[in-house]
DNA sequence: CCAATTTTTGACCTCAAGTTCAAAAATAAC
DNA sequence: GTTATTTTTGAACTTGAGGTCAAAAATTGG
């Protein structure tokens, strides 16, 4: 009973998340997560309780989504090296062919709240180190299958390569295609 | 003649580079450069026009100051191995070092202002790019010396390098000394 | 239809950011 | 001392951010 909510609220988060993507935490306004959700400003102050509320969801469904994504990517047929080049091709990829590049929200996030919020630090922290999970055990699988040397450490490449990651996602702003893919190659050398 | 200032304008453009650099440009706010530079905030309005034009003047001043001081450190004795080893961790340990960690001003800027403000977007490039040089350089000159082998393409390296540096300075948000460490040995393993 | 409940709407509020400006203060030249 | 010039000071202004709230709207159960 009482009066059905118009929106959806998971749609609504998603919507936020591509908006605090694009602009930043603090660049967001609520205006503008009225507009990006079509919901009224009142309605989404009752429905999450604050713009960091809303965040929050945010962070957590671009997590999920994020390491659902690599983990499908990575487990396609290949090489290690070949399904990690292929990944991290696409992120710089698809950032380029945006109008805009807006880079990582959990690399955004750890810069723009990094200090200043424990909470949403952590939260980047743990989404962090399920990509290097996903990483070493792509690399483990690849020395099993035998394209990964056994003598390769795979957590120590696996957190090197997290860094390639985080690097090329700012990279991308001031850096064209040809000189990226060039990082990329340099990157997976190792594998 | 007329009334002397009672600053000097390079004194504050430091004091409001610290600030910018601690706080990132939206989140310090005319109020926070009055109190760093102890300087009114009429009077900075009146000596540099904007606060947007005050932190162009404190990114220039942190590409000289940061060219100039990684130039010096790549200059001393040592193999490029060493040096620029010896670089990265000296960035990385600099940032743990402090209450709580900054990174870098020029890779901030990139993220926040990256697409926004095409003027600090060029500014970052121009930085990013001096430091590819610098490493390029270096590169050049352990070839030269014979540590380092001649198949390396020193350019790739270097952007590859830059591309490292930058990510180390994000992941010293949520990231521990030796994880970094490694990081930072894997990267120069290529030398 | 009425009651109870929940959501929506949009006006409203407070506060701070970024900036401007007029008046006062400090100096050098005369 | 007067004038011309430049800087400082602090009040004041405008705008928008972030959030609150009362009243209206939409629904289900009785």
């Amino acid at each position: 009973m009482g009066r059905p909510k118009n929106f959806e609220p998971d749609v609504a988060v998603a919507q936020a998340m591509e908006t605090f993507w694009t602009k930043g935490y603090a660049a967001t306004s609520p205006a503008d997560l009225a507009e990006a959700t079509g919901v009224g400003k009142g309605s989404l102050y009752h429905a999450f309780g604050s713009k960091r509320e809303l965040f929050g969801k945010a962070l957590d469904l671009y997590g999920r989504a994020g390491s659902e994504m690599t983990r499908d990517f990575l487990d396609e047929p290949g090489t290690a090296k070949e399904r990690i080049r292929a990944y991290l091709e696409l992120l710089v990829d698809t950032d380029l062919s945006l109008p805009a590049p807006r880079g990582c929200l959990a690399a955004n996030t750890a810069l723009e709240l990094g200090g200043k919020d424990a909470e949403a630090t952590e939260a980047v922290r743990r989404m962090t180190n399920e990509t290097i999970r996903l990483f070493t055990e792509r690399i483990r699988k690849g020395q099993r299958d035998g394209d990964v040397a056994k003598e390769v450490d795979a957590d120590v490449q696996a957190h090197f390569l997290m860094n390639t990651v985080v690097g090329l996602r700012i990279m991308v702003q001031t850096h064209d295609s040809a000189v990226l893919h060039q990082i990329i190659d340099t990157a997976v050398a190792g594998l």
